[in-house]
RNA sequence: CGGGAUGUAGCGCAGUCCGGUUAGCGCGCUCGGUUCGGGACCGAGAAGUCGGAGGUUCGAAUCCUCUCAUCCCGACCA
């Protein structure tokens, strides 16, 4: 193989991003195309990443006072219509069950037959499926809140899809809760919206910014939207979760009532709110590098791989049993609550192609131990967060506080590289034409990375949003929570505006 | 649904324009050996109904017709 070849990942992220971004997936060995249209194959390394998703966050949801269930996969097509917003969002992309059994067709092959007297919709989403429980579950103010949350998976038709970013099918929770008042169901939306802040930042090491949508950008059939956003390495943001009020809208539409304490009649207040794989696509887009997957140590599958190196079948003896002891004193460790899992890689190949097979993975930390090492007691660390051949020599007796403090800190390196590169590529623009400038790409072929987050005034029409959508491809991400009362002039009409908002381009 | 392209071994490709023994190459895989502290090397081997159907021809991966699938660009995408 060439040995002069700088990077592990071919191109790197300035020549092609989005190729970039597939080599990555491979190299790691997380996911893959299945041979059905839009759906991916979610292998061990990547799938172990999204339990520990699922594991923080299920906590989390946990002692916000969630409890799980688990709801059909199938929507009755009457359900569904029930919404006129919702339907009208997500028409274009569903799934439709039409049929029950299949028969022999006399040639060798087979056909659908038993067509139902109604179509089952797959599930895009399943407001309507559990609020047709909810209904049956609600009837006193006493039963409120109802606060549930769903694993699950979700079948959307996109037209085109990418590796955890859009795929036909996708894995993801989805919580549903129901309340006696209009304040309690907002102060839920805002919770979760902060639980998948919080989890972000901790987890993820991704800094996100809180907001809430526009009108155009809003879930169909809510009221109000909030989302986390986040920005990838490419300058563009990832919608990463959302967070969304409904009003009394599905309370309606799926007869979810209760008696009030004084007696009357009312339809509750609804809150739904989600993440999925496509955090997985966040975190490789916010952390990795040339050199493949970068991993927060707190959501790697292992944190730790040994490599062992020797020459003869006595040094192999002799650097293995010193490999195995270390290992079982490692596995005891634990940093910030996560337990520390090692890797120990005895296959028969070189010591270097072992090495680059964990970098790729995105491993946190790297040990080589051979017999130099074990004459002195001590043996090669190296970081994911360094260069592939910084590495130092560190007494076995050191290594047990060095990785859980090393561990630690590299989860909160990525965290605020992650928020410096956020903070250089966000600026206010208050000019039209330095706005266009900015989102405009150079070489309009091969489009460079640019741009990033503006923050602009907006005056709230949305014939202004619609505008710079068609002509640059930006939207308006959110409107932050965080924004200031400002006066200015909106950045599309010039028309008068009190805030800020952000825009960018977007997956 | 519009525009463009591609289907040849597990993966990536050449060969197709101009039809001709046994369809090649790289990676990967299997076996044997030498190696191993920065992506090793040598030798041997297995693996293909050339997307499918039909046609032209003495002869088709190659030409013709139809068809299926996939990819890219648009449209679409909480």
């Amino acid at each position: 193989m060439s040995k002069n070849k700088q990077t592990a990942i071919v191109p790197i992220r300035e020549e092609n991003y989005a190729e970039w971004y597939q080599q990555v997936i491979k190299a790691a060995d997380m996911a893959e195309n299945s041979e059905v249209r839009g759906c991916m194959v979610i292998k061990p390394w990547g799938y172990a990443i999204w339990e520990n998703i699922q594991r923080a966050l299920d906590t989390m949801f946990r002692e916000t006072g969630h409890r799980n269930a688990y709801f059909p996969i199938f929507i009755p097509k009457s359900y569904f219509e029930k919404e006129a917003e919702h339907v009208e969002g997500f028409a274009k992309e569903c799934a439709i069950v039409t049929h029950s059994r299949l028969e022999n067709d006399g040639q060798g092959g087979l056909k659908v037959a038993g067509e139902l007297t109604e179509p089952y919709i797959v599930r895009p989403t399943s407001e309507t499926i559990i609020g047709a429980s909810f209904a049956k579950w609600v009837s006193s103010y006493r039963d409120l809140p109802l606060l549930i949350n769903q694993w699950a998976n979700i079948v959307r038709w996109e037209m085109r899809t990418r590796l955890f970013l859009r795929t036909a099918e996708f894995l993801w929770q989805e919580g549903h809760t129901v309340h006696e008042t209009e304040a309690e169901a907002m102060e839920e939306t805002r919770k979760m919206l902060d639980v998948y802040a919080t989890f972000a930042k901790e987890y993820l090491a991704l800094p996100v910014i809180q907001g809430e949508k526009t009108e155009s950008e809003k879930f169909p059939g809510a009221v109000t939207t909030y989302c986390i956003e986040a920005m990838m390495q490419d300058k563009k943001a990832l919608q990463s979760g959302t967070s969304h009020f409904l009003g009394q809208n599905f309370a309606k539409s799926s007869g979810i009532k209760y008696q009030s304490r004084n007696g009357e009649f009312e339809y509750a207040w609804t809150t739904s709110w989600g993440v999925s794989t496509r955090l997985i696509g966040a975190l490789i887009m916010a952390h990795s590098d040339d050199n493949g997957l970068v991993l927060p140590p707190k959501i790697a599958p292992s944190h730790v791989a040994i490599i062992p190196i020797y020459r003869s079948e006595e040094e192999h003896e002799a650097v293995m049993s010193f490999a195995k002891e270390l290992e079982g004193k490692l596995k005891q460790l634990s940093f910030e609550g996560v337990k520390v899992y090692i890797e120990l890689d005895d296959r028969d190949l070189t010591s270097s192609e072992r090495n680059w097979y964990w970098i790729k993975r995105g491993i946190p930390l790297r040990i080589e131990i051979g017999p130099r090492d074990i004459a002195q007691n001590t043996v090669m660390i190296a970081r994911r967060d360094k260069e592939p051949r910084d590495k130092e020599s560190i007494a076995v007796d050191m290594l047990p506080s060095y990785i859980s403090e090393t561990l630690s800190a590299m989860q909160e390196g990525y965290y605020q590289r992650a928020l410096v590169f956020r903070e250089e590529n966000t600026k206010n623009i208050d000019d039209k034409d330095e706005f266009y400038r900015h989102y405009t790409p150079k070489n309009s072929k091969q489009p460079e990375i640019h741009g990033g987050f503006a923050n602009s005034h907006w005056c709230g029409d949305a014939a202004c949003e619609e505008q710079i959508k068609n002509d640059l491809k930006v939207s308006i991400r959110c409107i932050p929570f965080d924004a200031k009362e400002e006066k200015g002039s909106c950045i599309c009409c010039g028309k008068e505006s009190n805030r800020r908002v952000i825009f960018a381009k977007s997956y």
